[in-house]
DNA sequence: GCCACTCCGTTTCGAATCGAAACTGACTGC
DNA sequence: GCAGTCAGTTTCGATTCGAAACGGAGTGGC
């Protein structure tokens, strides 16, 4: 099967990036500039090839590349939605789908330091309404942690 | 001031990426393939720039790029530890420090389907040496909240 | 049948970005 | 003087990106 030209494939380079490190992991997965927006579309129910490029504007070689990616990391898969032409749409797996807390995360972020008149979007708390933040809690101390009071250390496992 | 000629200076095109989203703003200022991990870097108390260039195996024209853009960015500043040569470290800001959960939920998600015999980096509280989890709190409660408590709702702004 | 239109890609090609390595420059230690 | 460290800067070939043209399978109108 002959691969397109431009064969957009993002290498998976490893060999600088710890592999004993899992945010290096996910980076190598999604780390790239438009993967992370299309799973954001994807989240939004946003699941056709043409829709996906007319919201981001990525150009179509990267996004049929990202689609492609997305599908063999099993974060993604297609289904078809109409026969003659078969047409699929993509949609999240379990493994994708599990993405979302990140994302919140990131979203927070932006809303925190580049949102001006307020978040787009809020979390709050339902018993006094208040908007919510994502923290670290130590289950022990049963408090919120600083980063300033995180510290790291190697766990049991490595990466494949 | 002559620019390095690499002057690789990761473009801020927003035209296509929608700006009333915060994960877009987001993955802007921090989406492309190094900035996660010098962030991680520095969280990890990786704060020169010789020892970044070692541990990441980045490119030292891109970790000259990356910190000048981060510094831009106000997400870091630099200290100087020593005199003759003046020499600077590179320390998170309020700002960068605020990346820390979407950091860890990133990494939760790489241990979650990466790792093969358990999380490869475990975050524990320096106090108490318990390993920790990411939760939301509420900072009016000030108490952790449960999924269950969390409702959302559409916030007042849109992004720059 | 012919034409226009939709959707999902593929191909092409110039421009932008990246990465590896050499180079600079200010120091320290011997 | 000479080697070594640290923090960049410069160079340049290789990779990746983005915009636009092209292809192909189908639909609907006339």
């Amino acid at each position: 099967m002959p691969r397109s030209t431009a064969d957009v494939v993002v290498p998976v380079d490893t060999k600088h990036r710890d592999p004993a490190c899992s945010i290096a992991a996910t980076l190598e997965a999604v780390g790239d500039r438009w993967t992370l927006l299309i799973l954001r579309d994807l989240f939004r129910g946003v699941r056709r090839f043409e829709a996906l490029h007319r919201d981001l504007g990525i150009a179509r070689n990267l996004l049929t590349d990202r689609l492609h990616r997305l599908t063999e990391l099993g974060m993604v898969y297609r289904v078809p939605y109409q026969d003659r032409p078969v047409r699929h749409e993509y949609r999240l797996t379990a493994k994708g789908a599990d993405l979302s807390p990140a994302l919140v995360a990131l979203m927070h972020w932006g809303d925190r330091w580049y949102a001006t008149d307020g978040p787009p979007t809020l979390l709050v708390h339902d018993v006094c309404g208040t908007t919510l933040d994502q923290a670290v809690s130590c289950p022990t101390c049963d408090e919120l942690v600083t980063p300033h009071h995180i510290r790291s250390r190697p766990g049991p496992g490595r990466c494949t």
